[in-house]
DNA sequence: TGAGTATTTGGCAAAATTACCAAATATTGG
DNA sequence: CCAATATTTGGTAATTTTGCCAAATACTCA
């Protein structure tokens, strides 16, 4: 692997990590309908406001999501739409497991 | 959000981050392809025997990949196909922002 | 201007991740 | 069985991530 290569992987998997936490999921999943400001997010996760913002900062950062701040709110709004693809792709696997899993405990039976 | 769809998240979340490292993202690449043994990656990345083995455990673990042991060597190969699809979305997603980049450069000019 | 609301930032401690080394395990072939 | 090869596992130190608190910033409205 050289090291354009290398810097290319490097790139895609800041992309994952930053998805890659329960509630940054959560937060893309109710941004895939429609634009939300911060203050609507930090009354349904149970986390700090500092905490919801460095999340939502952190999508940012790795252009998953794009803010704008309207009045003394801030709006966020998803412009990586394919998130939502994918994670059909993952639920779906984890459907099949939960499948698999289900049947080796019946086979057990 | 209440408990089930907490744990729903982190099941997903779990997914991404096993993708979400350079070296797992290029061997999930290889896999895409064809099965692979471990001997095969440790040549071509710049890391220790044991280093790519937990790499591969990782995947294993979220069910990104399978192996299956054959004489002393183990194959591994990708059972989340689907994978390749989103690369193909963050990779366009990251040309976007390289092309963003470089017209905003260029308005500087 | 000043109080009130919305959000971000800095600091910090706890937890998780990463990668190396050394040692253990498994398998093949002589 | 023994040596060689392939892979995994345990231990550990360095680094990163996470989440809370407190403080700073930004904006609105009276």
């Amino acid at each position: 692997m050289d090291k354009a290569n290398k810097s290319s992987y490097a790139a895609r998997a800041a992309v994952l990590k930053a998805l890659a936490h329960p509630t940054r999921l959560w937060i893309v999943d109710q941004l895939a309908s429609s634009e939300r400001c911060v203050c609507e997010f930090v009354n349904e996760v149970d986390a700090d406001f500092s905490t919801v913002s460095k999340h939502l900062s952190v999508l940012k950062q790795a252009g998953i999501v794009a803010d704008d701040k309207r009045g003394n709110k801030v709006f966020y709004k998803l412009i990586m739409p394919c998130t939502r693809q994918f994670m059909n792709c993952i639920n779906s696997v984890l459907r099949n497991e939960a499948a698999a899993r289900t049947a080796a405990l019946e086979r057990t039976v």
